[in-house]
DNA sequence: CATGAATGAGACTTCATTCAT
DNA sequence: CATGAATGAAGTCTCATTCAT
């Protein structure tokens, strides 16, 4: 009895990131994912049963694995600024080390494939950094700003600053990444 | 291209625009564009001829536009902050008033129908803050950071803080872009 | 301006009803239409949406088409046997004459395509008979069972008649209408 | 084919009449088969080599069996009449009860599935109502039509008949019965 | 042997572009 | 020149059959 090879689904999510790098997502086929995966066509259709929920499923799993990624770094009893520069540093090299990743889900954004469940999920990503504003408001360090308006402003200006440094072909490194945060920090300090 | 009629090329980028708006660029196609505009499809590939062509010849002019509203409300001998507290306000409102082409633009960027002219555009609307910023740095009020830096981290605030007042249905008022400002000249201010 | 073209709903239906009586309706593909009626295949889904909407839009027009034939034949002052063998000679006429079309008929009463609007139906085509009835058994000249099962009986019987005469490659002459409709008669009669 | 376990056999035929009855035979697969006989798809094919084997394979069982169970009332030496009138009420009881395989045989009638064989199959079960009707007719009981004829009237009330019962959900009850058989004997008898 | 995952030919359908009217 | 019907390549998806486990 073979089994359903649970590895293939990886295999799968691996070949569309790298064809909508390469190719954007509005580009991708069915076809092209078989070959680059060297799997039948009917084979990805006992994995997903069809193109919008490969998608929405690809979506989805990277949403969750970017969150927990990039909240990994937090050491819960950590002072609050040093949480918030490891928070803002982990931000951004997530985003440059899965590069791929981002690329795929922000062509989803603004795609007609995405479903609502898909849609929704923004929000939970910012649980997290809403927790630590407010550890951060009740010492007095920063200022008494909604979070929503904080975590915009901060997350704007990382995404920004990573997609010029990726058009720019700027190598972000330690010196960068401390520019980059004291101009955050010295916006939202008290 | 015979560009007879100026006129049906703008009922075309109307049309595009709004389609766009209500079905994301990638369900955007020319029988939709003919039916809403009541053209021939013959009729608009007599003004583009291909829809490549006419979503690139619509990018462009957006970009173009946009450059030219952000800047009209610099006075040229105005001081720096309040040219700064201009410039950032008329972006914001900008990004919320002309809504649709926004959105168009932001589609594109990520999209396989940009030619490299296209893609090289950005660059230009850049010119206009640099300029302001070296001001600002020659006034001692500005951070020594590179323009490219400061720009990013401003546009990205920006960017995301409209992205999110659109999305939780948020009335942008003077509250909302005083304290949207203050954050972004704290970042900068020396 | 090309119009479009009434006549290419014709040739696709001719197409679909010799395919079907060649191949059977579960071997009917579009492209197999597309070849005969020498269309492109987005042409025929100009006309119709979908295989199943041409399929049903065939069925209905030719039950109706048929239960017209049938009636049309029809004095509305003839004495009742005489229109009761018109009627029968005439379904049974129609059967062998529009072969094609009730071997497509009931090829799709057989399958799954038939929206709930095609499988309704059927019960129009009785009407007429009903009144047929109704006036045979005034004139006490039909004996007094439900119309429903007089009609399956003699429609039953034609229906199978002309089966087996198209299996055994017997020719339907006057002869032959008048013994198959002394059988019937003399079951209905009083 | 390993005839191994004939108990399978009868497994697969009988989820194929179940599925055949449900959806049509248009809509049978091979992977529902498995799914209701909860076999493996290499396991169905060791017993029937394809979809068509199976399909005509069942076809020719339930003929057979059905022409069987058909003329297992008769006895030799009954009169005639009572000979037909069990014959009729057993072959209208066969179609009630047996509906599921009436079904599917109809469906395959007019499929491409079946193969020569399998059309042959009709003409087995006429030989034995022929005999019948020559002994009626010696007995000068039945009109001297031919004998094709007549069975085809008959068969055709009788399974119209039934058809009708099934649609408007009636109860197939000795009167009925009755009913039924006079038509068709007032039709027949001399 | 039994299994059911894998296969891929072939079916349905869309849509950018052309071209007869 | 305007029109929109027609086109067909290319995409999505299904399912009878095979074959590695």
């Amino acid at each position: 009895m073979k089994l359903k090879d649970p590895d293939k689904i990886h295999i799968i999510y691996t070949a569309t990131l790298k064809l909508v790098k390469n190719n954007g997502l509005s580009a991708l086929n069915m076809a092209a994912i078989g070959k680059e995966t060297k799997l039948g066509m009917g084979t990805m259709y006992g994995y997903f049963k069809s193109k919008e929920e490969l998608i929405n499923s690809l979506f989805k799993r990277l949403k969750g694995l970017n969150t927990n990624r990039i909240y990994s770094v937090i050491k819960p009893n950590a002072p609050f600024k040093l949480s918030m520069k490891d928070l803002f540093d982990n931000y951004i090299k997530n985003r440059v080390d899965y590069f791929e990743e981002h690329f795929f889900v922000e062509q989803c954004s603004n795609s007609h494939f995405l479903d609502s469940e898909s849609k929704k999920l923004d929000d939970a990503a910012f649980v997290g950094v809403f927790e630590l504003l407010d550890k951060g408001k009740k010492e007095l360090l920063v200022k008494n700003i909604d979070n929503t308006i904080i975590t915009a402003h901060m997350m704007g200006s990382a995404n920004e600053l990573v997609t010029m440094c990726m058009k720019h072909n700027i190598k972000i490194n330690k010196a960068f990444l401390n520019q980059a945060f004291s101009l955050c920090w010295d916006s939202i300090k008290r």
